[in-house]
DNA sequence: ATGAGTGCAAAGGCTTTGCATTAGG
DNA sequence: CCTAATGCAAAGCCTTTGCACTCAT
């Protein structure tokens, strides 16, 4: 349907944009084109070329996109159909959805598409950028959480932490 | 700013409501109330009657809560009342909105009317409630945090960490 | 050909706002 | 009395949905 396996292999560790944010490793994007491919087929959903748009379209931002942003940078991509995919590819776990105020919320790609993260949301123009704990401390925050609710009879499932306050473009 | 310190030891580790959640100390109701006064008024802002109600029932629950099951809770509070004084507390430190999905906003007492604490959210019915975390594990999350990002050139204000899964009553 | 995917526009649902009325100082 | 607060209803805004069209299989 579409050959890029070979193509991209390019964009190593280093960032796609350059500003600062995952310290780790991303896959290479034709790597996560083939899970999202994956995941959705595992759900009986084509990998169809809106789709594709958003995942490459994800895949090059290191932070969280609004819906309008992630228009803007996606050419030809309808609202209705971001919205539609977004949701569809959330069910599948290619997509994950952020919502932490009223007005727009976040998207970005699944965290086994990427790596396992955290934000740093800005109190004024509400801006998120993911931040990576250091590996030992997220054992540490990983175990006491599952401690925690055992004891409360809770089947944990993940954990999100969420660090509030103003960025630099902010300043204070 | 308020000299709560003496008084604190009143309400015993039992709780108002007896559902669990909070192990640790809650202001008595008398003294949030007064918290709640001094901080309204230091914007200018009144104490009034549908405000004292608001407080009144986040106080009587362990748990942040919607709008809706807040106005079931609070008789003869209306809407538009309860959504216009909550983001009026929220602005001036008297209480903390949630927002975990597109649906509805949860609210609570900000956390020095309580105490620092974290939530478990089930992702089958969406409720929310307060876990604490260990003292000392709590000050080290802190200090790791502080460490992150000051580094990155961001004004931490605070944290939430959010553990997701299934709650008792939703089984798995 | 046939069903999924798309795009436009309209509808939904939570939240906010306008405006007349009421309460508080 | 005069300003702030309240309540009802209408408007806003992000998101979802209906429906006809297109595209891929």
């Amino acid at each position: 349907m579409y050959e890029n396996e070979a193509v991209r292999t390019v964009s190593g560790p280093g960032d796609h944009e350059g500003r600062g944010g995952h310290d780790g490793y991303r896959p290479p994007i034709a790597e996560m084109h083939r899970i999202a491919r994956d995941r959705l087929s595992e759900q009986d959903q084509r990998y169809t070329s809106a789709r594709r748009t958003i995942v490459e379209t994800l895949a090059g931002i290191d932070s969280p996109v609004t819906l309008p942003e992630l228009l803007e940078r996606s050419p030809g991509l309808a609202q209705s159909s971001a919205y539609r995919n977004l949701a569809l590819m959330e069910q599948a776990g290619v997509v994950r959805r952020l919502v932490h105020s009223a007005d727009h919320a976040h998207y970005e790609l699944a965290e086994d598409l990427t790596e396992h993260h955290h934000h740093l949301i800005c109190l004024s123009c509400g801006s998120i950028r993911d931040i990576t704990l250091a590996a030992d401390f997220e054992r540490s925050l990983d175990s006491a959480c599952g401690e925690l609710t055992a004891a409360e009879g809770f089947d944990l499932a993940h954990h999100a932490l969420d660090l509030y306050g103003y960025c630099a473009a902010c300043g204070r």
